[in-house]
DNA sequence: AATGAATGAGATTTCATTCAT
DNA sequence: TATGAATGAAATCTCATTCAT
């Protein structure tokens, strides 16, 4: 028997995570999972109710603990350009800290996007309404602010794609500052 | 039985492609295609070798079209400022002409960009050539050559993906000129 | 491959309808069927969508055959005497020429009988408005019309069951006299 | 910690009981049983030797407690008539005291059937050998005595069968006359 | 070109049961 | 007595693919 001290479900969250951004979550098989944990294929129902159950979870956890995160950057400091600076800062660190993670969220939330409900717990919300707030105290010209959010996410999605394929080699703590000013410019007239 | 006009092999290329869009590759089988043209499960095996070649077919095809396209407005025009615009209207026409195409490209990119095998049939690095030489001309300020062309992209498609996602509604024809400014902002100092 | 002579839908029902009444519907595998029937696991589904399915139409198609045996036999003949007596005795020649179907039938009703919608294709409901016809007919003492139904499937269904575990040996046919005269003594006063 | 009063055993007993009769035996988990006591599925191992056992342990039980008071009932009154009519009424009320045993009984007997050994404990037995000894002694005219038995046997069972699924409405109570008189015809000439 | 039947591998999940605590 | 974690076998079903016609 296995010993409480290897906690099994956090070994499954931990494999599952990293087999599903290697190779995508329907590639990955439950079995693909129990193994790399090292334990029978039924096990992980004693942790999970299915397959779907541990993705969600996985993927409801980081997606709020990532807006919370933000949110609270945002709230910590005065003005748009602060703002965004903290933002883009906090996401850099993010990644930094737990690539796989912001990984699976990026490559999960096209499916999982629907299952989340309040607007609150969402980053791309969090970072919508900073801008938006930042337009009408004119501290950046006004225009769709889905568009600006848009931007900005690109700006610092962008560059996290091409690490994960190599063309970028630089941590992200080292970008942050360029990132950063090129939010601020792309907001710009 | 079924005439040549019917081009079942354009007609599977058609429905594959939405399919492959609305649900993803590997979440739909190759008998949701075959019931979507309206042929039986095996007749798909007379056009295409296996489902593998289906989807590598489909993205070769779109990859290098749209290589193709990007390589002759870059190719056309004059100055960087003039090349980047070209290839955001560019872009912005491709995707109003045929966004589904154009997503099938931007959701398979991670699992077939590793059989892409001639760098210049490939739009990412196109760009990057493009934007390299504008820095070696003194036309922008010299830095990552990957990391400016990842901020155009996301600029570009980060739009792309909210449109998808019903966050932004205009046509991208409409949005190109703001699109285009944008990439020039963000290439500055 | 397997030849068209070998009709292999008609062998599953066949096979299956076997298992059930040797093993009980749950206890049957569709693995089990496969096996009997000669072809792989998955082959089934080409003909079933389900197990469920092939359980249902299995029950269905016995049972609305049955009910309209019935009816025929009711309508061909005057009088609750002769009814009964044409009813009997064709149960008596169903459980002869197929006690497999006739005992499948009575296994599986329970819970199938949910799903039977229209009450005309349901030989209890035939029989119940038989006896209740001869009674305002006049032709037996009035009582509860279903209780006096039950009476009847009673004195010729538990037979049945005899027979099944070798409490009874004769055929249905020699002990059909008997069956319906005991039914037609028990609907008197 | 669950205290002795609770008596987990013949809540087992009860709540298995129940789910069986609801939902079948085979399509009765363990952990369904468990669930409903309210304890682990481990526990039920302490009561139990095996999910085999438990249903053997609720058969036998019933079984032999039927056979016992039909005996007595037989064994304490004079007469085939009134034996039947002791027989009938004690069945009846044994349904009225508790249906789901009864049904539990009628439901299982086919799988379980097989296990029992000395036929003095069977209920069917009992009934044979008390029509068997009225035909000896020219109470009644004489037949196959198993023919007979099932009869009677049918005449109470199917109206309980019918009771559980709706047709039936009045307690067996208020039947038992007409059941009786029902045999007792169906046993004449 | 197209079909219908079939296949074998594998996916997810359920289940009865065991065992250390 | 009871529990929670674990197991191995099995069950149902899906899928890409093959092949004779």
């Amino acid at each position: 028997m296995r010993t409480v001290l290897r906690q099994t479900k956090s070994e499954i969250r931990a494999e599952a995570l990293r087999l599903f951004v290697e190779k995508g979550v329907t590639e990955t098989s439950t079995r693909d999972i129990a193994r790399a944990v090292g334990i029978a294929d039924s096990a992980m129902y004693r942790h999970y109710a299915s397959k779907d159950d541990l993705v969600w979870d996985l993927f409801s956890t980081g997606y709020s603990a990532y807006a919370r995160r933000l949110r609270d950057l945002a709230d910590a400091t005065e003005g748009l350009r602060a703002k965004i600076d903290a933002i883009v800062r906090g996401v850099s660190a993010l990644f930094d800290e737990d690539p796989t993670t912001f990984r699976f969220l990026l490559l999960t939330q096209h499916g999982q996007l629907e299952k989340v409900q309040v607007d609150a717990d969402n980053p791309v919300e969090i970072l919508r309404q900073v801008i938006a707030e930042g337009m009408e105290r004119g501290e950046i010209p006004a225009r769709d602010p889905n568009l600006a959010a848009a931007w900005v996410m690109g700006i610092v999605l962008q560059p996290a794609t091409f690490k994960t394929y190599g063309r970028i080699d630089r941590p992200f703590a080292e970008l942050a500052d360029e990132l950063s000013a090129a939010c601020w410019r792309v907001l710009q007239a």
